[in-house]
DNA sequence: ACAAAAGTGTTTTTTATACACCCATGG
DNA sequence: CCATGGGTGTATAAAAAACACTTTTGT
């Protein structure tokens, strides 16, 4: 009963914001296998029999980049791509989703995989390029309205520079903390506590620690 | 080399305008086989190998709408789903496109395809009934913000009568003339003409007529 | 005291919505 | 000349962006 039909694979973008770089990171690792072997690459696999995208993601994210599947805090879907040449292998389709990273439970992990800067991803195989620059204004436009990716993307807490400093890597401009404070009020789900977090080493007034209400749904 | 893995289904929402009934509607016809013989669904069909998402969806449209070919006047991708159980041969992915199709091209066509108002879909088989739900106010926001979806739904040229008309079958309330008519005059790619069609039967002021510059892709 | 950075309040700009009134047609 | 419905202009409301000034820290 077995259809002969185009083979689907899951890319992902995962993604996490590195506090310490003031920067959001996208991880990628050299491939493993022919074709493109050694070339830098999204993780992707593909999708299994009866799998789900999220399941096929995680298994990628956990697989090519050695990320613990704790660390793993949201999932959402992108686009796809159906280009028959993107794979010198032969036609497959390509389910782009992103993918949050929580810096935190990175162990070193896995040497070749690096984490880059959204800013300066180096070439990659296959289509990446493409995917990479197709999704990137997705990405940013999902920050403070998908509070999955939000919350994925920050934690379950974090600090009002915190965010301005997501924003500024994710739109390139770097908001009034004003107005930034009063977009993050109005989200739903989201509470800024009497918490504040110290100060930055050279001064400057410490910043008010967030949260989201409800817990991130974990990965698994 | 074939690798077992999840068959892709498109399943398409053929929307078209039917300025009599001032309605969007969408087409449906009951299945051939099974599972679901005789029961309504959306047009779909199985992405062969190597094709691309908009050319399955043009067979889905030809093939089990009986629309022709040239009637079919762009495709856009919604989203994709992924639950299991939604076909119950087995897992399947469901790539959801949107198709617009010209109604003054389609001759009757077979006749136990039906064109349905979207307010009012029957039930579906499959998760069609989902499909549609999910997809509708991704269909509602396309209008006006994505020239393809526009143009293919309106036809190259049209009145402003009619952008009323389907404003107020997507979103649900009819927009005053006169700011809508702001929304057109600053789409690129829109001009408003000097000329004005005819007025309605019971009078009023004859609309203008507006149309786009570029060709509006065929389907092929 | 000074610089840095976040917070409060207010102003300005832009966008969306609403409305009052004029125009063109059919009856 | 009246009903119907599109068009012009303008007013109002809501949302976004910008700015002045205060507060809290480190040096």
């Amino acid at each position: 009963m077995a259809i002969e039909s185009t083979p689907v694979s899951v890319d992902v973008l995962a993604v996490r914001f590195a506090c310490v770089a003031r920067a959001v990171m996208i991880g990628i690792a050299p491939r493993a296998h022919d074709p493109f072997a050694g070339e830098l690459a999204l993780p992707g696999v593909l999708l299994g029999m009866g799998e789900r995208l999220r399941a096929a993601a995680l298994r990628a994210v956990t697989g090519k980049l050695g990320v613990p599947a704790a660390a793993v805090t949201g999932f959402g879907q992108l686009v796809t791509f159906d280009e028959p040449s993107r794979d010198p292998r032969g036609p497959t389709l390509s389910v782009a989703l992103w993918a949050t990273v929580d810096g935190a439970q990175l162990d070193g992990g896995p040497a070749p995989v690096r984490w880059v800067p959204l800013d300066g991803v180096p070439h990659l195989a296959f289509d990446h390029d493409r995917i990479v620059a197709d999704c990137r204004p997705l990405l940013r436009e999902r920050l403070w309205r998908d509070p999955d990716f939000s919350a994925g993307l920050l934690g379950r807490e974090f600090t009002t520079a915190q965010a301005l400093d997501v924003t500024e890597a994710l739109t390139g401009v770097r908001p009034y903390p004003a107005n930034l404070g009063r977009t993050l009020v109005r989200l739903p789900g989201l509470r800024r506590t009497e918490r504040h977090a110290a100060a930055l080493p050279r001064g400057g007034r410490p910043p008010s620690v967030w949260n989201w209400d409800r817990d991130l749904d974990p990965a698994g």
